[in-house]
RNA sequence: GGGAGCAUAGCUCAGCUGGGAGAGCAUCUGCCUUACAAGCAGAGGGUCAUAGGUUCGAGCCCUAUUGUUCCCACCA
């Protein structure tokens, strides 16, 4: 026995219940099935760092909307969760949380600290996926994976190998961004630049050669003591004179040359430029081509380099591990120590009293930033990892411009080929613990260097003892492989061969180039093969008064919070109602609650049906046996089935959802449930038996259409209209049905509709209160479409207490409505005012006048007859017919009036 | 400096390959019509940023301008 749909709307009673009997039944894991076509995702993985935001709300929304409508329409279908171990990010949470108890990374060493960091994975690393869950996302959970999970990590090392092999990894000493805070380096994308004020500092440096002053302006004086040129333009005549000699360094003294660069612009200051290549990326290019030295007077952590930091560099020369171009270290001497803010003012005073400082101006300028703790980067030129991305990002430049990729939007592959045509090596070596190491050891003694999938202790070269690398890959290098170590690749498993490549990767706009451009030059490269057909980007959701969403702002909204109070349902149709693909979208309290408001509508609309079936099952009836209106509704059904379809099929989810609210709350609630109401109230006879079922029949595909974007209210429906059986989630998407196309009774409903609304908006301009029934007579030339089966019709919906279609009404005082199907009197003597009723009909003549003015104008312009399309054409002529039928129709009314 | 998006009703936004401007919310009016007041029925409200152009026809295509948001690069 069936349990009956409580009176109230309330997704709390059902929605977890329903998750659970969905994942016990095994619906979300797919049976491979090579006669069917695969539908394939795998979720962008959160950090296992993360809370459930609005992004990842509506990220996963989407997700699941193509992956359920995928699965009800015959793919085998895979949607593929799992987390990221976020290295930086996880290990700056650790390390804060650790701050907070009075402990340091050193104190507990490299072992103990990933102990730590492994928990933390087990307490955190499970949350998230929990309220992925809350959403309804129908992920295969037992395919769940973790980017350091063993297969993931044999991925990430075997492409480490590989690459390493064909001379596309390298290690060397090159400029990186440096984050002191986070003490690591991190690459070009990882940056993010802020405006800051600052100053501009003038700086004088005596040449030797003539004694005279050269003034030149920087932002950061405390890096001139790795100084070790400057910079002056070859065709600048201001200093034609000065090549060839040099500057004395103040402060330490020291001789360095000027040399002549095109880096040094001569339109901008003095045109001299002070080169520190240890420490600016500019000045390291500069510093390459003319063979310059680089002298490093920053430690890792920010402070000026002191005399046990050059007695380090000059051991590692002396023992022979430093490798080839490392910078050599200055001891600041009084500096030494200071952070870099200090000695900045320290070296600007002591500038100031030797008369050097010419003056200081307030500069705002663009600052570059850690993309994780947002503290100023530090250039640095350090021995890092780097991928060579020339040759990888030719090809996959290539797979997006033959289409084999497709973005969605479209513009966004423009984001893409600006990237990828400007790439730069990829610095790919982070100092940090949590992540993948790296499989790379050196001889403690000779400094040989061994790339390994194996661990190496003896040096094979002189039988030394050898140290593995302590750094660890950037966490996007496993993201960047996700679509197939996750298949289980380098192995050839079955997942991969059915599944990979993959076909939509939804993700936001934001990490194109982090990800999405990584995860396809990666596909290409090691798997011979796109990583998914087509990119989904969706924007931002920005809160109601369209500012981001951030922790600062404080103006975050909670998608759990949400759920518990509207339901899963209501935030799925919130996001992705009017969503259109790349556009940022603002979440507000409307929105969420119109949301609601529809799911409740839906709600009653079922609880409505099921009270007024006698049925055991919902059967579609013979064709024979339906009413004119229910052959209208299954036309109407057939238009949204190949609307929705070819929207989703094109990602146009907001329309697609859009043309389904219509027709679920304004074709089949407001209309098809109250004319049907007429047929359904004569229990027990034939007709009323057909109008059940077709009422059944909609409800039922409209739950269907509706799964993708409402999960659990259409499942928790459908489970309890009678005769189903399982659940909603496995029934065959609705189809279009060729055989259910009547344009004769769409013609004849869409007049009785058209009347009736005539009617109504007649009486309310009238004041003529519902309760207030009359007669009303139809003079038409369609009689057929005003027959005996549609005067219930017009009884329930236009408060008519009876309905006669005549050839012509000729009594005096009564209303008259003109549509182009029909003229509708209505005796409502004493409401009639003559006068009023001639103004109204004397400006609808005219408007109609001017209407029929100009379709003729339009009709009688050659050019547009012969040019425009021939259904465009006809269809203007149609109209000019309505016109003229309503043009009679007013005319007569105004005789009738006329006079009175 | 380079590139992109957006500008449509009071607000938030749809508007697909060009063929008489739509929704939700808000406002106003009338309704407890036995699914739903989280509802029903009606109404008002738009020089589609500005100026040109293409076209028989432009919210849509082209050019320029203004405002706005974002991305990339650079800022010694």
């Amino acid at each position: 026995m069936k349990k009956e749909l409580p009176k109230t709307y309330d997704p709390s009673s059902f929605e977890e219940r329903l998750y659970t009997s969905w994942c016990a039944e095994g619906y979300f894991t797919p049976t491979i099935d090579k006669s069917k076509p695969h539908y394939s995702i795998v979720m962008p993985p959160p950090n296992i760092t993360g809370q459930l935001h609005m992004g990842h709300a509506l990220d996963n929304t989407l997700q699941d909307i193509l992956t359920r409508y995928k699965r009800m329409d015959g793919f085998c279908t895979l949607w593929l969760p799992g987390t990221d171990h976020a290295s930086i990010a996880t290990e700056a949470k650790i390390v804060e949380a650790m701050r907070k108890e009075g402990i340091t990374k050193e104190q507990i060493g490299r072992e103990g600290f990933l102990e730590r960091a492994w928990d933390w994975r087990a307490k955190y690393g499970g949350r998230i996926i929990e309220q992925l869950k809350k959403l309804g996302s129908s992920c295969d959970w037992s395919r769940e994976r973790f980017t350091l999970d063993e297969g993931c990590s044999e991925a990430v090392q075997d492409v480490f190998l590989r690459l390493y092999k064909k001379g596309l990894i390298y290690r060397g000493n090159r400029m990186v961004n440096w984050c002191t805070t986070c003490m690591t380096s991190i690459s070009d994308a990882e940056v993010d630049y802020e405006d800051q004020d600052g100053n501009f500092y003038h700086l004088l440096y005596p040449v030797k050669e003539t004694g005279e002053m050269l003034e030149l302006a920087t932002t950061r004086p405390e890096t001139m003591l790795g100084d070790t040129a400057v910079a002056i333009n070859a065709e600048d005549p201001r200093y034609a004179h000065l090549h060839g000699c040099h500057v004395t360094l103040p402060l330490i003294n020291k001789e360095i040359p000027i040399v002549c660069d095109e880096h040094a612009d001569m339109t901008k200051g003095t045109g001299v430029v002070k080169i520190t290549p240890a420490h600016d990326p500019n000045d390291y290019e500069v510093g390459q081509r003319h063979d310059l030295p680089l002298v490093r007077v920053l430690t890792y952590d920010g402070k000026m380099t002191g005399a046990a930091d050059k007695a380090a560099y000059e051991d590692s020369i002396k023992r022979g591990t430093a490798a080839v171009g490392e910078p050599e270290v200055l001891d600041c001497g009084k500096y030494a120590g200071m952070t870099a803010l200090e000695a900045r003012k320290a070296i600007i005073a002591d500038m100031k009293e030797i008369g050097l400082l010419k003056n200081v101006e307030p500069l705002s300028h663009n600052v570059g930033t850690c993309y994780r703790c947002h503290h100023v980067i530090e250039p640095m030129v350090s021995k890092q990892w780097f991928v060579k991305m020339e040759p990888l990002a030719k090809p996959a430049i290539e797979a997006v411009r033959d289409g084999r990729i497709k973005f969605v939007p479209e513009r966004f592959s423009k984001n893409y080929f600006h990237w990828m045509e400007n790439i730069r090596d990829w610095c790919i070596s982070r100092q940090l613990w949590w992540g993948h190491r790296i499989p790379a050891y050196y001889c403690d003694e000779c400094g040989e260097m061994v790339v390994s999938g194996e661990s190496v202790d003896v040096c094979p070269k002189c039988g030394g003892h050898m140290t593995q690398d302590p750094d660890t890959l950037d966490t996007w290098f496993s993201s960047a492989l996700w679509p197939f170590s996750t298949m289980g690749w380098p192995q050839t498993t079955e997942d991969l061969s059915y599944f990979y490549p993959t076909n939509t990767l939804v993700t936001g706009y934001d990490i194109i180039t982090f990800w999405v451009s990584r995860m396809i030059f990666s596909a290409l490269e090691y798997t011979d093969n796109i990583p998914f057909d087509t990119v989904l980007i969706h924007g931002l959701v920005r809160d109601a008064q369209g500012r981001k969403m951030s922790k600062s702002l404080g103006n975050g909204i909670d998608p759990l919070e949400i759920v518990e109070k509207y339901g899963a349902d209501a935030l799925r149709f919130a996001l992705a109602t009017g969503n259109s693909p790349g556009n940022d979208m603002r979440f507000s309290d409307e929105k969420i609650e119109a949301a609601r408001n529809f799911a409740n509508k839906l709600w009653n609309a079922a609880r409505f049906v099921m009270m007024n079936l006698e049925i055991e099952k919902i059967e579609l009836p013979e064709l024979s046996a339906l009413a004119a209106e229910d052959k209208w509704i299954l036309a109407r059904l057939n238009d949204t089935v190949a609307s929705v379809r070819s929207n989703l099929d094109r990602y146009e989810i907001g329309i697609a959802l859009g043309a389904l609210y219509d027709f679920i709350w304004d074709v089949y609630c407001d209309w098809y449930i109250e004319l049907a109401k007429a047929s359904v109230s004569m229990k027990g006879t034939e007709r009323s038996i057909v109008a059940q079922n077709v009422l059944g029949y909609v409800l039922t595909q409209i739950l269907a259409l509706l799964h993708p974007f409402m999960p659990f209210i259409t499942e928790e429906i459908y489970q309890t209209l009678p005769g189903t059986e399982g659940s909603i989630m496995i029934t065959q998407y609705p189809t279009v049905r060729e055989d259910l196309r009547f344009p004769e009774e769409e013609e004849k409903i869409t007049r009785v509709i058209s009347a009736i609304t005539a009617i109504r908006g007649r009486r309310s301009e009238m004041n003529v209160p519902p309760s207030r029934k009359a007669q009303i007579f139809i003079v038409t030339k369609y009689p057929a479409s005003f027959d005996e089966s549609t005067h219930a019709f017009f009884a329930r919906l236009a408060s008519a207490s009876g309905v006669s279609v005549v050839d012509a009404y000729t009594e005096e005082g009564a209303v008259q409505i003109v549509t182009d199907a029909a003229t509708i009197y209505i005796p409502l003597a004493d409401m009639v005012d003559f006068e009023a009723e001639r103004k109204r009909l004397t400006a609808e003549l005219e408007a109609m006048e001017k209407e029929i003015a100009r379709a003729e104008a339009k009709l009688a312009n050659e050019s547009f007859t012969s040019r425009a399309p021939e259904a465009v054409v006809a269809g203007e002529r149609a109209k000019l017919e309505k016109y003229k039928a309503q043009r009679e129709g007013i005319l007569e009314a105004l005789a009738a009036v006329q006079g009175k």
